[in-house]
DNA sequence: CTAAACCTTGGTGTGAGCTCCAAGGCAAAC
DNA sequence: GTTTGCCTTGGAGCTCACACCAAGGTTTAG
């Protein structure tokens, strides 16, 4: 597939899909005699996984690391299952510290009205448990 | 309270106390007689919120909205009290994004020897119901 | 066969979010 | 009262994550 189907495919430019590629957040795509990248459905499922951790947030540098790993390190089953399940410690991380977020509001509008009583309080509420 | 401490206090250094005030992600600081920023607690407060709020995603641009809003425009109770409610709702999506991609994590973990099988149907499992 | 529509690389531009620096004023310590 | 250190503003510099462009090769449509 070539990168224009794949920009289209995805919803992104073609110029974002060559930069993941260059950082590595892509493994090398596979060209054609001409020298143009033709797209398997592996790369797509690589395009999709980015794409997606991306959305959620996770960061670059992250999804750089793991896409290395995957490709020269872990060559084994279990091992790539294992980077699989770091991605997902990591991503839960991330939604522990919304939901902590987001209680901090729930007490906020709920204690509504000492909203300026002061941070500490608040920190509280913050760090505080369920 | 002098920008030393609190950027101390926050862990955050000056120049980024400063930048943010500069963009109204904080109100002005009150200054003392030599031109200084004097923060009150209540500033305090503020520097506390945006910074939760930063660490669990919240653009910039929506906190810099809240912030011009929540001091010059909705000076009722109840006004503030929704703008609040706004941000919840926001952060609530992006919890709701994450979680989204953690179920993806899941069954990307589960069929994990599928993992080549092409995103068609990875797709289904991340737009699909828990 | 030529023109339009692709593709390539390399380099430059952009906006966000800081970060650092210079020049100069105030303040606390000796 | 001067040195040391903190503060101010204004502006320059930096990194990230792209976005855009130019020059040149290829493929496709007429």
């Amino acid at each position: 597939m070539k990168i224009e189907e794949v920009a289209r495919e995805f919803d992104l430019t073609k110029d974002t899909l060559r930069y993941w590629e260059r950082i590595g957040l892509l493994p090398p795509i596979r060209r054609n005699t001409s020298g143009y990248r033709d797209y398997t459905e592996h790369d797509m499922n690589w395009v999709y996984y980015i794409q997606v951790l991306r959305k959620a947030g996770m960061s670059i540098e992250s999804l750089i690391e793991f896409v290395k790993l995957f490709r020269d390190g872990a060559q084994t089953r279990e091992a790539r299952k294992s980077l699989l399940a770091d991605q997902r410690t990591q991503l839960a991380q991330q939604e522990a510290e919304i939901h902590k977020t987001l209680k901090y509001l729930d007490y906020k509008i709920e204690h509504w009205d000492d909203h300026m009583l002061g941070y500490e309080t608040e920190r509280l509420a913050y760090e505080g448990k369920d």
